[in-house]
RNA sequence: GGGCCUGUAGCUCAAUUGGUCAGAGCAGAGCGCUCAUAACGCUUUGGUUGGGGGUUCGAGUCCCUCCGGGCCUACCA
């Protein structure tokens, strides 16, 4: 038994994610850790909101709430949400959590301490108005190469030049459209990345089959024109961890609190540590996933998330933890495995939160059960490249594979025995040839969707395990138990007692990709051993003769035409305001 | 501008990292079955692997070039 930690990326907190955030993190994530929870590993899976940031302060000033309330209760509504996909997170934190401050606050100062912190002075666009700085892309204005009156003070989005929010023409707030802009000093704490260049280099290099958008993300960054680059952790803001060093005031960091992006991955240790609290356990339940000194030296981790999140994750992540054990006191454990995806497209575009463009999470929950989104997400997860979402491609697939293969194979399969046999296990007849050759071919394939969820092959292990479904139709046709069954009644039982043992192999083996399918077949065949089928054979005979079950309600509903149509309307402009 | 990824049958994707690999699923066509959510099974029609050139005994697989799509480019997160 191993012991395998997984994150997923966190989901930013102002608003409800959609299916593309969904696929790209949280879904694989789950996918990974319910194969290896059912593999028998003991497995740490932890996900947390991010909450930090101007983001977070614009929405929840928007929605007229406290941002600590706003939080609160987006958080509660993501929580929600999660519970709707079957998330099996071991914990949802947050990182406005006392343990994420605390841990951040220290691994600061140990980064202070360890001489990676510089504080630097620089110059700051500040909006009297809005009683704030404001960041680069809050501030709008004509664009000086090429006229552009929308452009962003990072790039303007009409000739992609880069550039300074002080190049603008008649630069305004993008927050409120103020145009009293100030130029102010500030200081600012900088991690100095640079130092650990080489270590980091030496790193990733040392690590074995990243995807490739992982490993040419991180080189990119760390060769490119000067190298990699010191960064701010460090903002002027109100809602976040204050910078503090021990409790202390940080001088000349007043009224500071810490960038986002430096504390957002920390919560995934500090998530861990509001999960040994919840459970009532010590300290030393959370450290022995994070520190190796104290357990984490068997650990395997693996972080699940989209492209665009990779940098802060083989750079500025690693670099803090590899910066903070400093003098070796201070071992935390890095990641093993970062599988990265690329984006799922909605119907020829991209989805767009600030558009309302695509199918979000509440809503994908209010037209179908999340299994449905699960199968369909999954088998077709953006891994080499982007993906898209079309409903005639969502519809295709659920009709066909859960509908059709899967679970028209448990409707035929329960209704012919309850007819023939009554709703009891029948007893008689024994295997042959047949049932050898089925045994064979299911334990090759079975293989073979094991290496590919262990790869983390998240599209070939779909097709895998439709496969296995297949056979089972395959097997069906063949046997004949229904043409059987008027001559040999025992043959027929032999067949379909092995068919319903089926069934349930294929509700233990599909449950990481649709748990609640996999729970409703258990459930109707009165079966709670959700062990591997390490052993097929002695699988295929768990459900002794004479035990008794139900034909289930029909597992997966077809999508009819006019609904998809329906649908494919409602979504493609405007979404209406939750 | 620079970097990276990508372009394989109508659609979604595979091809053990140069050696029968040109494949699967869906869609289409034909046949079969009748237990089942008009479901299932079998057979089958589609591709000179974006265009062009090159290396090699041999290239979706390597090189050059052109065309198309996408992402990143460090103060959104």
């Amino acid at each position: 038994m191993a012991r395998i930690l997984i994150t997923s990326a966190l989901p930013y907190i102002n608003g409800i994610k959609h299916l593309g955030n969904l696929v790209g993190s949280q879904l694989p994530a789950d996918l990974y850790a319910r194969y290896m929870r059912a593999r028998g590993h003991e497995v740490m899976f932890i996900c947390a909101t991010d909450e930090h940031g101007t983001p977070a302060e614009l929405a929840a000033a928007k929605a007229g709430e406290e941002v600590s309330a706003y939080c609160a209760r987006m958080h509660a509504v993501q929580a929600e949400l999660a519970r709707g996909f079957g998330l099996s997170f071991d914990h949802f934190g947050r990182s406005s959590s006392p343990q994420n401050r605390d841990l951040t606050q220290h691994l600061a100062a140990r980064l202070a301490k360890a001489g990676l912190i510089e504080q630097v002075s620089e110059s700051q666009v500040y909006s009297p108005a809005d009683g704030r700085f404001l960041p680069d892309r809050y501030i709008t204005g004509t664009c000086p190469a090429c006229g552009y009156e929308n452009a962003r003070g990072d790039q303007c989005e009409n000739c992609t030049k880069q550039l300074d929010p002080t190049d603008l023409i008649n630069p305004r707030s993008a927050i409120s459209g103020a145009t009293d802009l100030e130029v102010r000093a500030t200081r600012h704490l900088f991690l100095r990345q640079s130092a650990l260049r080489a270590r980091l280099d030496a790193w990733i290099d040392s690590q074995q089959g990243w995807p490739v958008l992982t490993t040419s993300i991180a080189k990119k960054w760390l060769h490119d024109g000067d190298g990699l680059q010191d960064r701010g952790i460090t903002r002027d803001l109100d809602w976040g961890i204050p910078v503090q060093f021990d409790g202390a005031p940080w001088e000349g960091m007043e009224d500071k609190v810490f960038y986002v992006w430096f504390d957002a991955p920390i919560e995934y240790i500090a998530a861990t540590a509001e999960w040994a609290e919840a459970q009532g356990l010590s300290d030393a339940a959370w450290r022995r996933w994070w520190r190796t000194d104290a357990g984490a030296d068997d650990v395997r981790y693996v972080q699940f998330m989209g492209k665009d999140n990779v940098p802060f994750h083989t750079l500025s992540f690693p670099a803090t933890l590899i910066g903070a054990n400093f003098d070796g006191t201070e071992p935390w454990k890095l990641v093993d495995y970062i599988k990265s995806f690329n984006y799922l497209n909605y119907d020829g575009g991209q989805f767009s939160t600030s558009q309302g463009r695509g199918v979000f999470m509440d809503q994908a929950l209010e037209i179908l059960p999340g299994d449905y989104w699960r199968w369909w997400l999954l088998s077709h997860a953006p891994e080499s490249s982007d993906s898209e979402f079309t409903w005639e491609n969502f519809q295709a697939g659920v009709n066909k594979d859960l509908a059709d293969v899967l679970g028209n194979l448990v409707s035929r399969v329960t209704k012919f025995c309850r007819s023939k046999f009554g709703e009891t296990v029948p007893e008689g007849g024994a295997p042959g040839a047949r049932e050898a050759a089925l045994r064979a071919a299911l334990e090759g394939r079975l293989r073979a969707y094991e290496r590919h969820m262990e790869a983390m092959e998240v599209r070939k292990s779909a097709a895998e395990l439709r496969a296995l479904w297949v056979l089972g139709n395959e097997y069906l046709q063949e046997a004949a138990p229904w043409a059987a069954f008027k001559n040999d009644p025992a043959q027929a039982a032999m067949q379909i007692r092995l068919a319903l043992n089926l069934i349930r192999v294929y509700a233990v083996i599909s449950q990481p990709f649709i748990p609640d399918a996999a729970a409703r077949i258990m459930a109707a065949l009165g079966s709670g051993d959700w062990s591997w089928p390490d052993d097929l054979a002695g699988a295929l005979e768990v459900l002794p003769p004479g035990q008794g079950f139900m034909v289930p309600d029909v597992l997966f509903a077809k999508i009819g035409d006019e609904q998809r149509a329906e649908w494919a309307a409602r979504f493609s402009g405007q979404r209406a305001e939750a």
